[in-house]
DNA sequence: TCACTTTCTCAAAGCGCTTTGGATTTCGCG
DNA sequence: CGCGAAATCCAAAGCGCTTTGAGAAAGTGA
């Protein structure tokens, strides 16, 4: 069903078809109400391309994912986020085009995007800091939205961003006053632009009570069950091993907590664990009381967010850049308890 | 840039460039190649809509991800299954068009999808017994490749699948060749074609045996930690529990062994487990000695098969249907032993 | 040189839609 | 009844590309 053969079944010109369809006020109501019920009954849809042709947009959003070529891994809270975005999108008619290229040709992915004029707008997804995509984008002219922030000008584009600094912050001065000394930090990669927050997070924290950090307690890499398992290990086989536990990933910490397992202690009384809860629908933290004492804030509402916030420049573009700090919800669960008398 | 002002640099007519381009053969080679570094210099990429227009094809697949209405979770295999299929249409050129929609709004997806001509192609991810899906791609005559099988009529559509029956059949019988005789299964949703697979499987290899089931030692649901866990928890008060555990996926294993340490017990020694491994990218089951032990199969390969096979179809249609089953690898990990001695 | 291929290039039509600028009909009111 | 304004509707141009059908240029053999 094409836009001339709806013209010819109602007996109108393809263009008073079109707008009634696309509301323009030139119609008739009545003619509105039965151009727009015959299209339904024929279930016509424009053709996208020739909208968008005619149009100059695309109704799509571009998402690049990149697979870590090192790692060969795609970042797991990925699906969530665009659950929460696809909500919003689908609501306003956008499609999202997906481009899963290695981590080297991302740039390369967003060129295309725009030279192919396929998209209306995108994302940044895991940005680093300094991130070289948020330049490209701008140069590009393409909308965008970073989820997350890309070091320290972020007054100069549109992000969503958890307050990891704050988060990481409050859970550090959570386990200090239960009386935890011995903290270490099980974080993602130090590139990351969160990661290095939640770092500082945790250092504020620390020396502002004046507790010693030790470089020992503090890694970073991949946030999987595995590397989880092996820091928390390594360290809990330490002549004087923490006695909590700061762990950035939901995964990450059922590693921690199978290290703590098999080093016969017991998660909440000889071992405290914060973790970050990003609160994903196949990794829920408990039901009722949480498994984990969290930092919780959710992916896709952080993607719904992200999508609410992109179709509104796509909108009204030229306006002042936007920004949504958001900060986690602290839960405690049964993870945590007082430090360990010694001895 | 367009084509035109390219066509306008080389001196050339839009045919010829575009000829040069598509690798038509009325080209000279010199001149082709010419057109090709000009392109390359000025970042020359056709307008996508502009050639779907023309051509007919839009160079996209599509993937509806459905969002369960009641239980609000998005698959976790997905982002991996992604990355795989992901990864053979880039290098085909081809981009994924993706719409996150409500389960029930499936069906509409797809006839948008269609009748707005924006793809070329479609997965169907997650399938039912008896998926209306099925049906509904061969009437709207979109090409099309299910990820699993959609019931016993099997040969009348293309399909990439694991072997779950006899997968779920060599586990079982690995754990009572361990002496184990109370075995819990601890399945996907029922109206999940995979997981009626497994759970057949699981039944032939008991009674081949000889041993009772019980429908209590049976349960099934949508395959998170939590209900790992909870079910596990359940199993393990009876008064005589269950020796060992079939679990339909990482993360429902995650929650059977929390369980398992719960109850005080040794995984491994007290409890076996056996599961289902898709070999995600963020919950590997250990780098070198598995975790689990596990029937594994990577949902990333599978992803790129479905991808391979559909855009084969795409190419030459009319060939019969096609079917790839892949069988599962088992895993022996530290996850089981023998039956513990009565007493 | 000419007649006839073969090789290369071009102008223009068409893909399905939106939108401009203008034509036609209807309406309100003196 | 007549006139201008408002309400509808229409034909055609244009979005950027591919592809057809035909013309020009180059090559071939006698």
């Amino acid at each position: 069903m094409k836009l001339k053969e709806l013209a010819e079944i109602l007996g109108l010109s393809q263009t008073t078809v079109s707008r009634a369809l696309n509301d323009y006020p030139e119609v008739r109501e009545a003619t509105r109400k039965r151009v727009k019920e015959v299209a339904l009954a024929h279930n016509y849809k424009p053709d996208t391309r020739a909208k968008g042709l005619a149009t100059g947009r695309s109704m799509a959003i571009g998402h690049v994912i990149p697979l870590s070529t090192q790692h060969e891994m795609v970042n797991p809270v990925f699906a969530d986020f665009i659950a929460g975005a696809g909500e919003i999108y689908s609501r306003n008619g956008y499609d999202i085009l997906l481009s899963v290229v290695a981590d080297v040709d991302e740039e390369n992915a967003y060129r295309k995007f725009r030279s192919s004029r396929s998209i209306d707008g995108a994302i940044i997804h895991g940005p680093r800091a300094d991130d070289p995509r948020v330049d490209l984008l701008k140069s590009l002219e393409i909308p965008f939205v970073v989820h997350g922030r890309a070091g320290d000008n972020e007054d100069r584009y549109n992000w969503v961003d958890v307050n990891n600094r704050h988060s990481f912050l409050r859970a550090t001065e959570f386990l200090l006053d239960l009386g935890h000394r011995k903290i270490a930090l099980l974080n993602g990669l130090e590139s990351m632009d969160f990661a290095r927050r939640r770092r500082e997070g945790y250092e504020a924290a620390m020396s502002e009570r004046g507790i010693p950090m030790d470089a020992v307690l503090m890694v970073s890499g991949e946030m999987t069950e595995e590397l989880g398992f092996r820091h928390a290990k390594r360290m809990l086989d330490e002549n004087t091993p923490p006695t909590a536990f700061l762990v950035s990933s939901m995964s990450m910490a059922i590693g921690t907590r199978r290290a703590i397992g098999e080093a016969g202690k017991k998660l909440g009384r000889d071992v405290s664990v914060v973790i970050h809860d990003d609160d994903l629908s196949y990794l829920k933290n408990g039901s009722d009381i949480p498994i984990f004492t969290a930092a919780r804030s959710s992916v896709r509402q952080a993607g719904r967010l992200c999508a609410d916030m992109l179709l509104e420049i796509i909108a009204n573009p030229d306006q002042e850049y936007r920004h949504i700090l958001l900060e986690s919800e602290l839960m405690v669960g049964m993870s945590t308890g007082p430090a360990p008398i010694k001895g």
